[in-house]
Parts: C-alpha cells; sequence; structure tokens
RNA sequence: GGGGAGAUUCCAGAGCGGUCAAAUGGGGCAGACUGUAAAUCUGUUGGCGCAGCCUUCGGAGGUUCGAAUCCUCCUCUCCCCA
C-alpha cells in the first residue's frame, strides 16, 4: 500500500494524490461515506458505487462486533464478502463509541469495558483486541484504539487521555506486527492525533504518531462541538507536523464546507455522517446552498432536486414530490435525499482534487465556500 | 315512536365552578444533527400595540364575585329498543 502525490497546491497545502489498498486505488482528497452497521443508511451498494462514486466506506468495530458478530463475518469471509462492497473499506476502532458512549462505558488504561446499547451485556475492548476484531472483519484501513475527547475538555483531563491513547497505540502496533490479515489482501493501521484543543498537547500527539511512520496518519478528536476556527488551526497545527508523503485522514468532518477548509490545510480523507443522517432528516447539500426539503416553500416547487447534481435522482424527481415523500414519512424520501448528498461531497471533493490538479483551488474553493453554507 | 349518550382550540380526545388559551396524542410550522444508541431529537402551534389585554370550549338565555365546567330552551350528531 502507498500513497503518492500527483499535484500539490502552490496557494495552500491541498493535495492530490493516489492510496492504493488491498481493494484498488483511492483518489484523493477523498470523502468516505459512513456505514456503521455495514451498510450506508439507505444506500444499495450499486448505487453507491456507481451512482455516488463513493471509493472508501467506513464500518464500525463496536457496532459490528455486537452485530452480527464475529462469528457471522469471519464465516462470510470478511465484512466485504458479507456486505457486497468490493472497494477499500475502512473501519473506525470504537474510539469514537469511548466518546458517544460515555454514559455506558468504563475506561481504564487496560481498555474500555462497554455496555451494549443493545442488550446491556457488558464487552470489554482493549487495543489488542481491537487489532483482532479489525482484522476479522477484514478493512483495508483499520483504526488504532483511542479515546475521543469530548468538547469541552479540561487540560488535565485531556493530557492524562492522550498519554492513554499514546500507549494504547504502542500496544495497537505491537499486536498489529503479530497479527496477519485473515483473507489474502493486506491491511494498513492508521494512528491517530488527539489532544483536544490545546496547541501543546496536539504539537506533542502529532510527532508522537509522526515517528511511529506508519502508512498513514489521522487526526480525531474534533468536531464535537468546538467552533470551526479551532478546528482549523488544531488541523493546521498538526498537519505542519505529520509527514507530508502519508495520507492524513480528518476524522468525523464534516460540512461540505470544513472539506474544502480542511482540504487546504493538507487533510486528504474524510468521514463525515452528516451527508447521510441529515439526507434522512430532509436536509439536502448543494452547490448554491443547503436545503430543507422539509420546508413548506417547496410544496408547489416541480423544479428538479438539484438541477446541477451529478446524481440520477436530481433529475428523475422534483422538490415538491421528494418534500411529499417526507411529509407521507415515506421511506423513499431519505434514500433519495442520501443518495444526492453522497453524490455531492462526492462531487466536491472530486471537484477539489481537479482543482488542484488544474491550479485554481484556492480562487474555487473560496468562492464555492461562500455558497455552501448558505440556506436556499 | 321509546330510551340513552354527546357536541372542547386543525383532528382525536382530557377537563366537569376559580391554579384553563384549556392535558395528551396526531397533524401543521420551524430548528438541531460532524470517526451514527439517530427514518432521531427539540421548539412552536387563537389574536394583539404581548410581564398585559382581547376573542374562544354547538347556539341563545340564566345562576354565580367567577362558567368549558351548574340550570333552561334550541340546533345537530351517535347508540340501543321497537
Amino acid at each position: 500500500m502507498k500513497f503518492s502525490i500527483k499535484s500539490s497546491d502552490k496557494s495552500s497545502n491541498a493535495r492530490a494524490g493516489i492510496l492504493k489498498t488491498g481493494h484498488g486505488v483511492i483518489e484523493t482528497p477523498i470523502f468516505m461515506p459512513v456505514g456503521t452497521a455495514g451498510a450506508v443508511k439507505a444506500v444499495q451498494i450499486p448505487d453507491l458505487s456507481n451512482d455516488t462514486k463513493a471509493q472508501i466506506i467506513l464500518g464500525n468495530t463496536y457496532h459490528l462486533y455486537l452485530r452480527p458478530g464475529l462469528d457471522i463475518i469471519e464465516v462470510a469471509g470478511g465484512l466485504h464478502k458479507f456486505n457486497g462492497w468490493q472497494k477499500p473499506i475502512l473501519t473506525d476502532s470504537g474510539g469514537y463509541q469511548v466518546y458517544s458512549l460515555a454514559n455506558t462505558r468504563k475506561l481504564t488504561e487496560k481498555g474500555v469495558v462497554f455496555q451494549s446499547h443493545i442488550d446491556g451485556s457488558k464487552h470489554e475492548f482493549t487495543p489488542e483486541n481491537v487489532m483482532d476484531i479489525q482484522r476479522t472483519i477484514g478493512a483495508d484501513i483499520i483504526m488504532a484504539f483511542d479515546e475521543c475527547t469530548p468538547y469541552p475538555c479540561d487540560y488535565d483531563y485531556a493530557k492524562n487521555s492522550l498519554g492513554i491513547t499514546h500507549r494504547w497505540l504502542d500496544r495497537c502496533i505491537t499486536q498489529f506486527d503479530k497479527t496477519e490479515a485473515k483473507y489474502g489482501y493486506k491491511q494498513m493501521l492508521l494512528p491517530i492525533v488527539q489532544g483536544s484543543t490545546y496547541k501543546d498537547l496536539r504539537l506533542k500527539s502529532a510527532e508522537f504518531i509522526a515517528s511511529k511512520n506508519t502508512e498513514g496518519n489521522a487526526i480525531g478528536g474534533l468536531s464535537v462541538g468546538e467552533p470551526h476556527e479551532m478546528m482549523y488551526e488544531m488541523t493546521d497545527l498538526v498537519c505542519g507536523i505529520l509527514p507530508k508523503d502519508k495520507p492524513r485522514y480528518l476524522m468525523g468532518v464534516g460540512t461540505p464546507e470544513n472539506l474544502l477548509e480542511s482540504i487546504a490545510l493538507g487533510i486528504d480523507m474524510f468521514d463525515c455522517v452528516m451527508p447521510t443522517r441529515n439526507a434522512r432528516h430532509g436536509i439536502i447539500y448543494t452547490a448554491e446552498g443547503i436545503i430543507n426539503i422539509k420546508n413548506e416553500k417547496w410544496k408547489n416547487d416541480f423544479s428538479v432536486l438539484d438541477a446541477k447534481g451529478t446524481s440520477y435522482v436530481d433529475q428523475q424527481y422534483s422538490k415538491a414530490y421528494v418534500r411529499h415523500l417526507f411529509a407521507a414519512n415515506e421511506i423513499l424520501g431519505g434514500m433519495i435525499t442520501s443518495l444526492h448528498n453522497l453524490a455531492f461531497y462526492l462531487w466536491l471533493v472530486g471537484e477539489a482534487r481537479k482543482r488542484i490538479i488544474e491550479g485554481d483551488f484556492t480562487i474555487w474553493k473560496n468562492a464555492m465556500v461562500k455558497k455552501l453554507s448558505s440556506r436556499i
């Protein structure tokens, strides 16, 4: 697995690259749709692949471990065979659940004991077994077990947490190195920079992570409620330290605007539930701004969903019809908007890539950002 | 023809003398959502010159300091028996 930079932007730190994985090549910058439980919610594999142009999707260690369970996935021959997605997959380690399910887990130096949100049973996750689980799931890219700290987070907590995340990383690497991929293709392990919103902790973490010389690096613990400027500041700081010749993955980000600004700072990979979750809640993202398709003003608007959209749903359905589907609680509504949003996100990063290669990224980005966050 | 029940804010449906512009649910309107416990959650839903006032609980009268709540008549629904 290799990362190569095809083109670097001259007026920013943006780059266009290629990442080779066990299931093919990923062109960066890239957005990775989130498929927590082995499915990108409301989207079928052929649409995901052919219509949205997704190149890689996510799965989640905690969720897949609890259901369907490792026995099922192993018998299936790994997640790719189980869900039918034959392109690259990345699995999150459960580090985000340490944050999002904070009320039902206990964290110690050894690891985390989660109380299942499904049946209340207890399950211990350690850096070691999280590597083993991700070996069994069989994602092409797997993540180190970390603690995603909340925001706000006091300094002492963040510092202590960072120590744990770093020590867990060493244990992850040890375990990863002494185990092998199960399904005939290589997996790569990415470590995660933490440190909350503290510059010194972020710097220290980035240096530590960089020293591991892994095939790529991730930045976590951001986009958890802090102001966007703070997120950009931390991202910029960390990108300055992480090696340039390795892909950088900003976890859990973000809005279309966040993506473009972070690409400018040197980020290559993103994932976020926003395009899919918000789609199911009636929000669609377009090059002209954000639309809440449930709003009354679309009731009699029979224009196509997104005249400039790249998905077939954009020309196939009218705004009034999609609004009706939401009003009628028809499941098709969320399917249409999910497909649209993913296609838009993939178009956005694809366009960014093109502009980086052509050399007018920053001009294009600045013009786009103004429109992206406006409400239509 | 005889007997009974009931008419409440967009709908359903509580309330049964003051704490009622009126519970709760639905519907409507709007908002939130960033490595997914999320097809979820939150707010709002008579009017206005809005810490107050005005108009509302089928209609018209009445009792009372005070009525959606009690009384009288009227109108209309629904159920049972013939």
